[in-house]
DNA sequence: TCTGGGGTCCTAGGACCC
DNA sequence: TCTGGGGTCCTAGGACCC
């Protein structure tokens, strides 16, 4: 048996932790640069705020509306998060983080009533961590996820909590259920599905397997498979390593001078350095993009991308820094506002792992440099005092993003701890 | 004026091998 | 008149997730 551990509305929840003022009221969170709207609270919802909508296209019409709106707070979430899973972690050792805010959890092992442990859990993670949940209960990762989605709608018979053993009848529930509801069917799926006559999640379970296969390919075998009942999907309790890393931003304003790309295209690299090196792993090569605003009609669209193959894979961010120029350079094209770039480092190879090479003359990486990233690392562990930076990281700032409406760091900066009164 | 960021997996087709 | 069988690797594009 599966439990999918969900935090309700996360980012929105999050910022309300500290600020119980906004319990009741409506909270929208933006992604980075205040760009869209990617997280709603229920009252939020209740306004008919969508989802993924541009801020500055509905930010005039909530205006009296009471709406706090808060730009992302990385720094917050990520600890917030780490604090629901360490605490799931305690009732569940055989946990799979699948998101910032969702777990699965291997029940396989708990005995008696699964209902009663999943409140018990959403009633302890509120209490230590101040983050709603919901549970989801069921025998493949699939239909905890729609007992998931069941209970988040509140049709749980006991709160937050839903497991699908128990449901009085779920073929009729999955006949309620539209096919785009289902985890891994997305709205164009759904719409093939509904042409093919497969129109609720109860027609995918019923479904021939090798139509599903021959129609849509594995993917779409294995979730009707899972909706029967059948798991295809096991828990992964160890994550596999990352096949890449991007750090990519669109600007806080357009940027057209060169030098301005190159700050940053230098902050980019050295932060994917930086996650390189956490893993830990090897980049064997560096990508560097670039592109206007696609939303610009006036202007011509002018996107491209460059490789650079490094001689062998490091973990150096200098170096990385330096080879992310030179792909700059070559993309660059002047006369253009350009909104957005990244640096991508593709094909990672574990860090412990060293190809030689018969004929290059290239050295290794330097013992003396992998010291000095070790340093720099330390140095810079605490996010919220990046110590020691690369000068060029530091050309120009017009890329940095707009955040107007970010929170404080309140649990993982001393200036941003929580202050209460007292009256 | 303003429109996010970071990932994974699968498939088909082309190219190559013996 | 007739032209096999069994593989791997790579890439681009499409699809999905949160």
């Amino acid at each position: 048996m599966f439990a999918l551990v969900d935090c309700n509305n996360f980012y929105a929840s999050c910022e309300r932790v500290f600020r119980p003022a906004l319990e009741g009221r409506p909270i929208v969170v933006l992604s980075n640069n205040d760009g869209c709207v990617v997280a709603r609270s229920a009252e939020a919802k209740a306004l008919g705020i969508p989802m993924a909508k541009p801020w500055f296209k509905i930010e005039a019409a909530l205006r009296g509306q009471g709406v706090a709106v808060f730009s992302s707070n990385y720094a917050l979430y990520g600890d917030l998060s780490a604090r629901v899973m360490q605490t799931l972690a305690r009732f569940c050792p055989r946990l799979e983080t699948y998101s910032i805010d969702e777990s699965f959890l291997d029940l396989s092992g708990a005995r008696g009533d699964l209902a009663a442990l999943g409140l018990e859990i959403a009633r302890t993670v509120k209490q230590w961590t101040g983050i709603p949940v919901s549970v989801g209960i069921g025998p493949t990762k699939t239909l905890a996820k729609v007992a998931n989605r069941l209970a988040k709608k509140g049709r749980g018979p006991s709160g937050p909590v839903l497991d699908w053993a128990r449901l009085p009848d779920p073929r009729g529930t999955l006949a309620g259920l539209a096919p785009e509801d289902v985890w891994g069917i997305s709205a164009r799926w759904g719409t093939r599905l509904r042409q093919l006559g497969l129109g609720h999640a109860l027609a995918l379970a019923e479904a021939d397997p090798r139509r599903l296969r021959q129609a849509f390919g594995v993917v779409v075998e294995r979730i009707g498979r899972e909706l029967a009942g059948v798991p295809c999907l096991p828990l992964e309790l160890v994550p596999p390593p990352r096949k890449q890393i991007l750090v990519s931003r669109s600007f806080g304003r357009r940027l057209a001078a060169l030098d301005d790309l190159r700050g940053a295209v230098a902050a980019f690299a050295a932060r994917a350095g930086e996650k390189l090196r956490r893993q830990p792993l090897r980049a064997p090569a560096v990508t560097v993009f670039l592109q206007t605003s696609p939303f610009a009609e006036a202007e011509p669209f002018y996107a491209n991308g460059a490789t650079l193959v490094l001689d062998r894979p490091t973990r150096d961010s200098g170096k990385l820094m330096h080879v992310a120029q030179r792909a700059l350079e070559r993309i660059f094209r002047p006369g253009l506002a350009y909104q957005k770039a990244g640096v991508l480092l593709p094909d990672l190879v574990p860090a412990g792992v060293e190809q030689g090479l018969l004929f290059s003359e290239q050295p290794a990486d330097d013992p003396r440099t992998d010291r000095l990233m070790d340093c720099l690392d330390a140095l810079n562990r605490r996010p919220a005092h990046r110590a020691v930076r690369y000068a060029s990281e530091l050309f120009g700032d017009g890329w940095r993003m707009r955040q107007r409406h970010k929170s404080p760091a309140y649990t993982t900066d001393w200036a941003g701890l929580p202050v209460v009164w007292a009256h």
